[in-house]
DNA sequence: TGACACAAACAGACTGGTCTGTATATTTCG
DNA sequence: CGAAATATACAGACCAGTCTGTTTGTGTCA
C-alpha cells in the first residue's frame, strides 16, 4: 500500500493547508516562516525542499485555495439547488453560507492584491485572473436564469454586486449584503428584455 | 506672523502626510517606522512624541486620509455638475477619476481592514465608520435625484455597486468598473416606483 | 536690548525581538 | 545505499520602541 513516508509528500500539504489557515486568519505579512513550520510539525529545511520561497509558497498557497473554495462552494450551491432553489438563488444563498461560516475574513484573491501591494506578484497576477474564472462561473449560472444575451449584458454589474456584498460583510461584519445583493440581482434579471431559457 | 517653529507642529503633519503616502502605496506592514521618519525628515523621539505607537499613527492617518479623500472626492462631483451632470452622474464620473488618479490602489479603509485583520483594531473600526458615513454621502445624492423613498430602499444595492467597483477596479486594473456602476445604478434607479423629486 | 529658561525637534546609539533564508549534521525508512 | 525529513545553529537584515544628549528657536523678564 505504500504509504508510509507519504504518497505524493504529506509535508507539503500539510504546510500549504497550514499556511492557507493562518495566511487567510491573520495575513500573509503577519505570519512568518518559524509560525507555519511549528503548526504544521514540519522542519524548515523540509519547506525550503518544495518551496523555493515564502513567496512561492503564497502562490501555491493561493492555487489550493482556489480548488478548495470552488469545491465548497459548489457543494453549498448543490444544497440550495436541491432544497429547490434556481441557480441564481442557489448562489446568493452560497454567498451568505460562505459570510456566515466560522472564521469569515473576506476573500483570500482580494486580501491577497491588497497585501501583496505590487500588481505584478505572482500571487497578484493569480488573484486578478481567479476573479475573472469565478465571474465567468457566475455568468454561466446567469445564463440558466436569465438566457444567454442577458448574461453577457448583465453579468459585470451582478459581479460588482457580488464583490460588493463580499467587502461589505466583512467592514460590517454581517451577512445582510449576501440578500441585498441577491434581490437586486433579482431586480436587474426580472427587468431583462428576455429573462426566458 | 510666528510661523518660525511651526503653528500646531509642522513635523506632526509631515509624519502624517509621509504616512499616509507610503500605507496607502505599500501597505501598513511592508513600512517600518525607520522608513517613515527618514522620508518626513523626523527624528524618531518626534515621532513618539506625537504619537504612542505605530497602531496609533495609523489610526491618525487613516482620520487624515478620511478628511482629504472627502475634500477630494467633492471637488471631483463638484466640477462635474458644473459641467452639467446630475449629482448621480458626477458621483460615478468622481468614482471613474479617482480611479484613474495616479498610484490609485483602492480604498485605504478596505486595505487597512483587510491589512490589520483584527476587526477590534482602532483602524479597523474607524474604517468601518469611515463607510457607514460614505454610504450616507451616497444616500443623500441618491434621494436628489430618485427622492427619499427610492434612496432608502436602493442605496444598500448601490453602494454594494460602489463597492464592488472600487475592488474591481484594483483586481483588473481598470476604471470600466465604474461605468458598469453608473448604468446598473440608472437602470435601478429608472425602474424605481417613484423616481420624481 | 540682552540673558535665560523652556519646549520642541534633532541625531543616533541601543535593546530585544522577528524576519527570511542558509548551512550542517543526523535520523528515518524504503 | 539513497532519498527525504529531521533538529539546530546561524547570518544578516529589519522591526518597534527607548534612551541620552544636543541643538535651535522663542517668549519672558529684567
Amino acid at each position: 500500500m505504500m504509504k508510509t513516508r507519504s504518497q505524493k509528500s504529506d509535508a507539503r500539504r500539510r504546510l500549504i493547508e497550514t499556511a492557507e489557515r493562518l495566511f487567510y486568519a491573520e495575513g500573509i505579512h503577519s505570519v512568518g516562516i518559524d509560525r507555519i513550520i511549528a503548526e504544521a510539525g514540519v522542519a524548515k529545511m523540509t519547506l525550503y525542499n518544495h518551496f523555493s520561497s515564502k513567496d512561492d509558497l503564497v502562490v501555491a498557497v493561493l492555487h489550493y485555495r482556489e480548488e478548495k473554495f470552488d469545491a465548497l462552494f459548489q457543494k453549498w450551491m448543490k444544497q440550495s439547488v436541491e432544497a429547490g432553489m434556481s441557480q441564481l438563488e442557489a448562489f446568493f444563498s452560497a454567498l451568505k453560507k460562505w459570510f456566515e461560516s466560522p472564521g469569515f475574513r473576506g476573500c483570500m484573491f482580494i486580501n491577497a492584491c491588497v497585501e501583496l501591494a505590487d500588481a505584478d506578484h505572482e500571487g497578484s497576477k493569480f488573484s486578478s485572473s481567479h476573479k475573472r474564472r469565478f465571474h465567468e462561473l457566475l455568468k454561466q449560472i446567469i445564463t440558466q436564469t436569465a438566457g444567454v444575451k442577458a448574461a453577457d449584458q448583465m453579468t459585470p454589474a451582478i459581479a460588482l454586486l457580488v464583490e460588493g456584498a463580499i467587502v461589505t460583510a466583512v467592514m460590517q461584519q454581517s451577512s445582510r449584503s449576501a440578500d441585498v445583493a441577491r434581490d437586486a440581482t433579482l431586480a436587474l434579471v426580472s427587468k431583462s428584455p428576455k429573462n426566458t431559457t
